[in-house]
DNA sequence: CACGATTAGATCGTACACGACATATATATC
DNA sequence: GATATATATGTCGTGTACGATCTAATCGTG
């Protein structure tokens, strides 16, 4: 296993493996492909299932706050939650106090995602072929990555 | 900085921060967005522009050798390439020899692109938050990750 | 040479993802 | 309380992304 070098920021050919974000954009790739199987028999994609857990973790979300957890702007959400309320996994409805906002709920049908237990966090470590340590300091290292490029996008 | 808490298989109710799929896809939007404003004076997109380096790296490839490069279907590439193709970074030509294939070049306006070096890998470090350290790290780990994945679903 | 099997791209339908804009409701100021 | 402003969501157009399927070209075997 060769130790990858850096290029120079002169060089002008780099190279896809030079990127990190092209890491990072593959690696969802590979993630999609991964889980399909999984996704495909629950009927749901993978950005559905992350709201689903969005709201397993905290139910009757408005739209803006569903947004802000996922990260998705309200023209990717709405259509995405229309089609989990025909799926019949989550109501959406009027907030009565205020009614610019649209209040998502889980049905019971939406809960029971979670009674299979899906994502078994020890198994997935394995499948992801890191130990542990890499795992979690990946884990960590992306999410400060994440933060901080959005922190500097909002400027 | 507090370290965070690997949740249980058991455990029913996790949280998206304790996805490592989640913290890929949402660093992979952030990443998205953080670029547009660069891609957007280009007048490209950003996988458009990791099209474009891969063919920087080596021109004349087929569709089928750009999507084992980016990872992507010819229903994917088709018509990506033929919107490149119709902005004047890339030509798309059946290959003589076996007129199933067709190859994709560079045009001068498309290596252009590459003049301006354009991704100094200093000020990309910089931009990330993360330490030259962790930044590499980071990047092996993405990789290593990603191709187990695409291993494990190719079975 | 013939003809079935394979391969490479292209097309189509569905689902994200976003910016720009539209609509409806709420708030602020006078 | 009328009107300007702000906010929340929805709609529309463009561009990925993929599986299923189509077409055309090539290959393999007799």
């Amino acid at each position: 296993m060769e130790e990858q070098e850096i290029s120079s920021s002169s060089e002008l050919a780099a190279s896809l493996p030079d990127f990190l974000c092209f890491a990072v954009y593959s690696t969802n790739l590979a993630f999609s492909k991964a889980y399909k199987p999984l996704f495909d028999e629950l009927g749901l994609t993978y950005p559905q299932y992350a709201t689903l857990v969005a709201l397993n973790e905290q139910s009757d979300q408005t739209v803006g706050e569903l947004g802000a957890t996922l990260f998705l702007e309200s023209s990717t959400l709405t259509p995405m939650l229309k089609r989990l309320e025909a799926s019949g996994y989550v109501t959406r409805q009027r907030d009565t106090r205020d009614e610019r906002q649209v209040r998502i709920s889980l049905t019971p049908q939406g809960k029971a995602i979670f009674d299979k237990a899906f994502c078994g966090r020890e198994s997935v470590i394995a499948a992801t072929g890191l130990d542990q340590e890499s795992f979690v300091r990946l884990q960590r290292d992306l999410i400060k990555l994440r933060d901080h490029l959005l922190a500097a996008s909002k400027q």
